[in-house]
DNA sequence: CCAGATTACTTCGCTAGCGAATTATTCGTC
DNA sequence: GACGAATAATTCGCTAGCGAAGTAATCTGG
């Protein structure tokens, strides 16, 4: 592979003015490749699901609600766990998507604590156009490897997200 | 690789509930994975760089000032560029990195428009100290995967990124 | 040589999100 | 069965960052 990529260039410019400081370059590499790529995927799926009239975290709080064990509905709490937003947070993000009808909050009955999140048709609508649009940018960057790079890459990536859930 | 991680459980809730929609479960599987690791590396610096008093943003922006071929020394613009931030937010990082005596700005003298970010001796000072627990942390990270498994990662997600910087 | 376009940065108004404090409800124990 | 601890969510005050508008300096073409 001759050619370089912005990280390339990175870790020479270090290599070259900062050779003194303990530093690998490997390792370095990877750091920034994944920051750089989760950079890029956010402006992709920010622009792709903002066709139909949606940010990226409504996009995303729409979606874990979708993609879990009991689709379509959940606690304030699950969701802020799953999307690593605090608690505040998710009351922002719910009262934005309940006054734009896509959600709808109601106190579960045995606890009255607890709040039941549910999708709306609506909400759902939106969700499966935004999620298709966003589904097609990715499977344009994932088009850069073949299916025996994906699965390794997937093998690898797997390694480092396992040590950090278990750690 | 009998362990499951939660890209596992969540692409698996994906297959068992909405089997009717397209989905192409290693391209899911990678961005899911890439996202989560962001997500962890931006704690880990995070609480890394917070004992020596410093916030991420500041580190990076430290960082970018010092990683280039005119090491610690640079334009807002420049800045804003590779910190993949506007130039508003800029602005308003570079007044909180002058204030906390990091950096200092100047007018350029032959184009007066023009801003000359500097770091000061205590800016470098903190940047090294910030630096050498972030790269602890990374390390500890990358110590899952073994030197030939470091390259490979490496090399696939240059394809990756390569795509990204060159489309 | 000067009027309009361009460039570099800053200011302004606004939004998403955070942590801490608050409210409301339920659990646990004596 | 009542009182303190724990739990679930929301409110509050605040910060980082965005896009658009503004300011100031420089370039450019007639």
């Amino acid at each position: 592979m001759a050619e370089t990529d912005w990280t390339d260039r990175h870790v020479a410019r270090w290599r070259s003015h900062w050779v003194d400081i303990h530093f690998d370059d490997e390792v370095e590499a990877l750091v920034t490749r994944i920051g750089r790529l989760q950079r890029f995927l956010k402006s992709t799926v920010q622009t792709a699901v903002a066709e139909v009239g949606i940010q990226d975290f409504e996009y995303e709080t729409l979606h874990s609600l979708m993609i879990r064990d009991t689709p379509g509905t959940a606690s304030p709490t699950d969701l802020a766990e799953d999307l690593g937003v605090s608690g505040a947070g998710m009351t922002g993000r719910l009262d934005g998507l309940e006054k734009a009808g896509w959600v709808q909050r109601t106190h579960s009955p045995d606890d009255r604590r607890r709040v039941v999140v549910e999708i709306t048709r609506e909400g759902a609508d939106i969700w499966r156009r935004a999620m298709a649009l966003r589904g097609a940018q990715e499977e344009e960057l994932a088009s850069v490897l073949n299916d025996r790079e994906r699965v390794q890459l997937n093998r690898l990536l797997k390694k480092l997200t396992l040590w950090t859930e278990t750690r």
